[in-house]
RNA sequence: GCGGGUGUAGCUCAGCUGGUAGAGCACAACCUUGACAAGGUUGGGGUCGCGGGUUCGAAUCCCGUCGCCCGCUCCA
């Protein structure tokens, strides 16, 4: 006999491995099956897994595990990213701790060593997402470095570069100062903060007064080349060509008119820095102005800052401003809340940087991409995400892809300093290859002439390409024609567009498909505060942690529970702990079938039988529509609907209910009777099972191994998932049961009259009101309850009665015979006691 | 500025197409009854943010309002 108590330990890595070891994770590109294929988000390389992982494996694992079970060829695909920019400060972070860093190792050793720490922690998280028990085909892991996956990558760029979708050129991008390193738009965080506006004079040359310009970065004034006002600003009217004096240096600069300045902000005046500015150095563009780079890419002041030069950018503010107000330029400071930007990797203030980067060009791609969520070829749910997809792809800018680090993809593109020919100085001497060229191809100039571009790409780039890549493109892999595209993708919000957005943009560009037919978007997991989860916060929950205290299935039913669609979820750690409460109440159903049952025992189909009692023909009728809606709520990925009724109909209907109503049979005379409610008993359990499995595998699979079921597979892992076929419809059943529900539960009310006989067998009576009025006027509610439970249509206007009253007719007596209630006994002496209770206190 | 979400029991949250307010935890009382004390039975506790409207009937639909939260974007 199995133990009292469900203990995890040493169960969920026994049947992760037995399944692993007999392939029933491994997906067959030549079945006859229908497919179905999930690619998993790949997690960062060298990180470990946090609970927003686990809700996202979770899901997954669920879908992957019903549709396997359900007939389908499933492929769940893991794999990895190399996450270049967070793990190369990782790993520099190490190094620094050592007293090197990566300068002074050089480019090859550098690589070497990232190459190094990622073989020593890579496996840490695929090894978290087994114990997770993710059903993925380890056979087909990928890393988004690996061979086949580069060359993927080379592929895209140089079609891309060939159709003129991929340029170079020298823009404003974001520039990270510690990471020394441009961002992509979406790699800065915008945050609120209080700053300070500064208005500072700017006199004319020829002494005959000055304008009022206003800043919050009066440091880049040094890199002015004009001031700007709008064409119909009648207070600038007359100084339109004038020249100013740049404050501190003395620079000479002119008024110039462009609309885009805003005649209600600050003083309608404003410097113009085309070297560190986005909209000044568009001004620029359209005035001709030259571009000044006052500043480092390590955020320090150069030569062109004169008296300032070599100083750190905010020092350098803070003497800017001193010197400007010994000058008298300083008119007036204001409080100003301004939002500044932040690397998402190192939280350094971002600077505006003028540098030579590789862009994507976005808008064609967008095109076909916004179509393809309008038309409905991709399915975002929850549907709220659609406008904020839509929104962010008809305004898109283009993508600069070049990262001043070394670990990710090195752009594949070389340089030829030779430039013998014309043709060669046209092209600017740029070689665009996915092999290593021998020469350059177009003044033919050797080897030793060529130079590979220094920068490697953005690593969304290569995750662009995960759901084609990894199926073996540009090959036409077997893999890639039975699998793409990909059933469904899910993931949460944060890489709506960072991620899942261009992978659509870049599959339908490749593959002239979408990568996915669905996209469900989870929630994101917030700390009981309400506060984003953070290690600097200190609020993190580990989720290792939970699945050691509680074991993996509770916490699997706690996320998939908590799993609602379009909301945040506060985690809350006294949920794990009822779930596994519930797992705990299954292991003991499963204990109370067991004792049930004799030695060898044949379990004959219950169809056959023709002793079942009320209470099998209602657990058997309960069981049909709860699979069925099972079901259902999983292809609307409703998960926690699901979860949430498997939990309501195991706990309240078939232990609550069932297990207490099959009793009589169980313990009776009646051979038939017995075998009947046996039969019943096992079938509705297995199948249960069955129904949890994806949800909460191991447990199950434990339990499964028990059960006498004839012609079982090995494992439940490969049972037929559960329909609504395998109970068997009822209503009238379920119609009676639920009055004796309400009569039982009603029990205290009426105890009063209530004379129980010491057997275990009474007659309640409900009599409907006598009225019809009555029923019109307090009865409503009641009676169209009563008419759900027994499947009675009922007219949409109520206030008729006599449609109600189809089968109910006012007056009508109905008898229902409450039988067999095991504990109706002890509770007749409970009530009594306490009804003697209450008159002795009277 | 634009967009989205949310406000339900002490806490964390469910409540699909309108029909007598639910779960977990916490609390109180009783019960060791042949699966389960990680249990059972019963109970206390909610003006479903506030104000209108539609309806026989609204937590649910509509309008307004207050509070909290989150995206995107601009600001010299």
């Amino acid at each position: 006999m199995i133990e009292k108590t469900y203990n995890p330990k040493g169960i969920e890595e026994k049947w992760y491995d037995f399944w692993n070891k007999k392939g029933y994770f491994h997906a067959d590109s030549k079945s006859d099956k229908p497919p179905f294929c999930i690619v998993i988000p790949p997690p960062n390389v060298t990180g470990s897994l946090h609970i927003g992982h686990a809700l996202d494996v979770t899901l997954q694992d669920i879908l992957i595990r019903w549709k396997r079970m359900s007939g389908f060829n499933t492929l769940w695909l893991p794999g990895t990213d190399h996450a270049g920019i967070a793990t190369q400060n990782v790993v520099e972070k190490e190094l620094k701790k050592q007293g090197l860093d990566r300068h002074k190792l050089g480019r090859e050793e550098f690589v070497k060593k990232v190459w190094e720490w990622k073989e020593q922690y890579g496996g840490r998280i695929i090894h978290q997402l087994k114990s997770l028990g993710a059903s993925c085909d380890w056979s087909r892991e990928r890393f988004t470095l690996d061979k086949g996956l580069s060359i993927a990558v080379k592929e895209v760029f140089v079609r891309l570069h060939k159709e003129g979708l991929v340029y170079r050129g020298d823009y404003i991008i974001n520039w990270c100062p510690q990471c020394r390193t441009a961002l992509s738009d979406l790699e800065v965080d915008h945050e609120e903060k209080k700053g300070k506006l500064y208005y500072i004079k700017y006199q004319f040359a020829d002494d005959s007064g000055h304008v009022v310009v206003a800043t919050t970065r009066p440091e880049t004034l040094l890199g002015d080349t004009a001031v700007a006002v709008n064409p119909e600003d009648k207070r600038y009217k007359g100084i339109l060509g004038k020249i100013l004096k740049l404050p501190l240096l003395g620079r000479e600069i002119p008024v110039i008119a462009d609309e885009f300045v805003d005649i209600s902000f600050g003083t309608g005046a404003v410097k113009v820095t085309p070297a560190h500015d986005p909209n000044d150095f568009e001004i620029a563009g359209r005035h001709g102005l030259p571009f000044i780079k006052i500043m480092t890419g390590e955020g320090k002041m150069t030569m062109e800052a004169g008296p300032y030069y070599g100083q750190e950018r905010f020092e350098c503010r803070e003497k800017v401003l001193k010197d400007l107000e010994a000058a008298d330029l300083l008119l007036k400071v204001d409080e100003h809340t301004l939002s500044l930007g932040y690397c998402y990797r190192c939280k350094t203030i971002v600077e505006p940087y003028l540098s030579k980067q590789w862009f994507v060009k976005m808008k064609p791609l967008a095109e076909r991409a916004i179509s393809a969520v309008k038309d409905g070829r991709v399915k975002i749910i929850p549907s709220g995400w659609i406008n904020s997809y839509l929104d962010w792809m008809e305004n898109i800018k283009d993508w600069c892809i070049s990262r001043q680090i070394w670990w990710g993809h090195r752009i594949p593109v070389w340089y030829c300093k030779d430039m013998r020919s014309t043709e060669c100085k046209v092209q600017n001497g740029i070689i665009v290859s996915a092999e290593i060229p021998e020469a350059c191809p177009h003044c033919g100039a050797g080897a030793s002439a060529l130079v590979q571009d220094e920068d490697v790409l953005d690593t969304w780039f290569s995750s662009a390409l995960w759901p084609f890549s990894t199926l073996g493109w540009p090959d036409e892999t077997e893999d890639l024609r039975t699998f793409y595209p990909t059933n469904v993708l899910i993931t949460g919000f944060d890489i709506l567009f960072f991620w899942v957005a261009r992978m659509i943009m870049m599959g339908l560009k490749f593959m002239n498909k979408v990568p996915f037919n669905h996209t469900y978007i989870h929630a994101l997991i917030r700390a009981d505060s309400g506060q984003k989860m953070s290690k600097s916060k200190g609020n993190v929950v580990d989720p290792l942690e939970m699945t050691d205290i509680y074991g993996t299935d509770s916490f699997r039913f706690t996320l998939t529970a908590f799993a609602a669609q379009g909301r945040d979820i506060k985690f809350s750690e006294k949920r794990v702990e009822g779930y596994r409460h519930f797992i705990n109440k299954i292991w003991n159903a499963a204990r109370f079938v067991l004792v049930n049952l004799g030695k060898d025992e044949e379990i004959a189909p219950v169809k056959d039988s023709l002793y079942l009692s009320l209470a099998d023909k209602w657990i058997l009728s309960r069981f049909s529509s709860v699979a069925s809606e099972v079901n259902k709520s999983l292809e609307e990925y409703r998960f926690n609907d699901s979860a949430n009724l498997l939990y309501q109909f195991v706990w309240h209907e078939f232990c609550d209910w069932y297990l207490e109503m099959t009793k009589p049979a169980l313990y009776g005379k009646d051979e038939n009777s017995k075998k009947a409610a046996v039969d019943t008993l096992v079938h509705v359990f297995e199948a249960t099972l069955g129904l949890l499995h994806p949800f909460i595998p191991f447990v199950t699979e434990e339990l499964w191994q028990y059960l006498p079921i004839g012609n079982r597979t090995e494992s439940l892992c490969i049972r037929r998932f559960p329909t609504k076929a395998d109970g068997i419809e009822d209503k009238d059943a379920e119609y009676k049961m639920g009055l004796i529900m309400d009569a039982v539960s009603g029990i205290r009310n009426i105890r009063g009259e209530l004379n129980l006989p010491p057997s275990l067998e009474l007659n309640v009576t409900i009599k409907t009101p006598d009225k019809t009025t009555d029923i019109l006027n307090e009865n409503i509610s009641y009676i169209s309850k009563l008419a759900k439970t027994a499947n009675i249509e009922i007219g949409h206007d109520v206030r008729k009665p006599e449609d109600a009253a189809v089968s109910i007719k006012p007056g009508m007596e109905i008898f229902v015979p409450l039988k067999g209630l095991f504990n109706v006994e002890a509770e007749v002496k409970r009530l009594n006691k306490e009804i003697n209770k209450i008159e002795g206190a009277l």
